[in-house]
DNA sequence: TTGTAAGCGTTATCAA
DNA sequence: TTGATAACGCTTACAA
């Protein structure tokens, strides 16, 4: 079934059955109506491959996730989604890849075999080597995230830096002293993690600031790591009353070392964070917290890199999200010393 | 950059180069290191539309997902991450497409565009549009779960019905005498959804069989919902100690009516389930339940439909899952009577 | 208003 | 061992 057999059963040519689709040139009435006919009836589309290949794009993007093996967190379950319902509504077709590394099988044959017309990247490095790959290739991509440089490149990103600030100030505000600050794993800011970056230096910014005592703890992305980092800064550090938090994962571990240490909160112990909405009202009590607003973020990349495809040479576009921190109930004054 | 380039830089002919790639002619070792220190050099990669074009086949595979506007389920989140870990294990590519109901624009673009080698389609209806598409088109496809009539399709599945009567066999085995189901919606159920008609099935057969009392009570995807649903069993049924459920989605509701009923699980009232095992694992007590291999699912779905693909006219394959039911502490003897 | 034909980048057949 | 060439299905410039 092929747009030469549609063209034979009409009694017309390939070309006017190609702009009866197209609208490219005007098709009488007539004719166009039989050839609708006959494409109704054999249920005929053109063949994609073949109108990529002439055309010269495929109208698809590439996102690119972390390897599901290790469960996503919420933020990232909410990029993806916004990214997927975005790419839809522009009429896009999305291709998965999976790749955690450089120099990923299906990241090369995404981005060398031209299947996609542009990239979405998330879990974005300092520095990099994807994005200079596609840099390289000259191939149009947004990232989550941003590399340490991200001048000249188009991208949408929390501002972690602040947040954390907001979430030290606020703790700060209640009369808290002694906060800590659960990061995410060494291994994650020793590979050049963004957001574990941003969050270190923001905190470490905002406790000078405030003078007020700064401890930070990295933590693996999973509940017994939070539940084993709570219990070392309690052991620890008894001195601290409030933590502050950019480890989605590690925080229903962090809600149980509390339990288990018979810390109410926010009666004994406060927490805040940066996290998305859905991870927040799940703690228990509920997370006082920035919302990251992952749905729009990914559907704001994919604006930004349909705009890239289209207008290669307008400038590159970015966007910094700075979401309020949503009051709820687990941060309260630091409590009167015993 | 393409093959001819390659050819002309390598001085030898374009189909020397492709051979050289393949691997199908053998071609002089000399010649053939020529071209792959020109194809290095250069990064060359084989244009997937003019291959697809020609050999007629994509090397992708499509995943039908349920739009993510409404957060998908732990065990959904599984069959995605399974399939797209198996994909990229065979070197395929994965084309995405969020299509809930019928004639969606995405399925339709994916599907008669021939983007795609095969279609793993999940959220299967008992009576589903999109399975007959693809039988029209003979697209090669696979189901995750399966219609009222699944004979001569590629299918992998859940054993609801025996599971759920298992759940009741074991809190019957316990004393308990009256019980209630949380299925899925009643819109759902409605819609010839198979779990929850399959559910619905095996709980009235165990309930008869077991000679113990049985409530069926239709409850929508969220925690608002598990909590109201609970609530209302609590009331309008006081003698129900014991809920066997499939709704992983109310989980927490069903956990937070049960607190704030003061009622102690699993002293003074069970519940089994069949769910992902992080369900499972996330409520308190950890959930009694059948751990849905979701991962697994969506792995054996991959290598169905890659032999679908590759191997037409073999016997389709089929697999029903009967994972066995992990015993945690949500489930003990009924309570005296008061 | 419609038709002819070139060309997109591959692979594979036929010749040499 | 290698090269020339047709063909995959489409879009579009050029003709009529």
């Amino acid at each position: 079934m092929n747009i030469g057999e549609i063209a034979r059963r009409s009694g017309v040519s390939r070309s006017t059955v190609s702009y009866a689709l197209s609208g490219k040139r005007s098709v009488s009435e007539a004719t166009r109506q039989r050839i609708q006919a006959v494409i109704d009836e054999l249920g005929y589309r053109p063949n994609a491959a073949a109108r990529a290949l002439k055309e010269g794009r495929t109208r698809t993007l590439g996102l690119v996730v972390p390897p599901p093996r290790r469960r996503l967190t919420p933020a990232q379950l909410e990029f993806v989604a916004g990214v997927v319902e975005a790419t839809d509504r522009a009429d896009l077709d999305l291709l998965l890849s999976p790749s955690g590394d450089d120099h990923d099988r299906s990241f090369e044959r995404i981005v060398g075999g031209r299947r996609v017309d542009g990239v979405i990247l998330m879990e974005i490095r300092l520095d990099d080597t994807r994005v200079r790959r596609l840099q390289g290739l000259r191939l149009p991509f947004v990232t989550i995230g941003r590399t340490a440089r991200p001048q000249g490149m188009s991208w949408v990103d929390v501002d972690y830096a602040a947040l954390i600030g907001r979430c030290v100030d606020h703790l700060a505000d209640l009369g808290h002293r002694h906060i800590a600050l659960v990061n995410r794993s060494a291994e994650l800011l020793a590979s050049g993690h963004g957001p574990a970056h941003r969050a270190k230096e923001g905190f470490a910014d905002a406790v000078t600031r405030r003078g007020v005592e700064g401890v930070e703890v990295g933590c693996a992305d999973d509940v017994a790591a939070g539940e084993a980092c709570v219990q070392g800064i309690l052991s620890a550090h008894p001195e601290v009353t409030a933590i502050a938090t950019i480890n989605e994962a590690a925080l229903p571990g962090v809600q149980r070392a509390l339990e288990s240490a018979g810390l109410d909160v926010p009666g004994r112990f406060s927490i805040a964070g940066v996290t998305a909405r859905h991870r927040a009202e799940q703690f228990h009590p509920q997370l006082t917290a920035a919302d990251v607003p992952a749905v729009d973020m990914g559907a704001t990349a994919v604006d930004f890199l349909v705009e890239r495809i289209t207008e290669p040479d307008a400038p590159p576009r970015r966007h910094l999200f700075v979401p309020p921190i949503s009051l709820r109930n687990s941060t309260g004054p630091v409590p009167a010393p015993r």
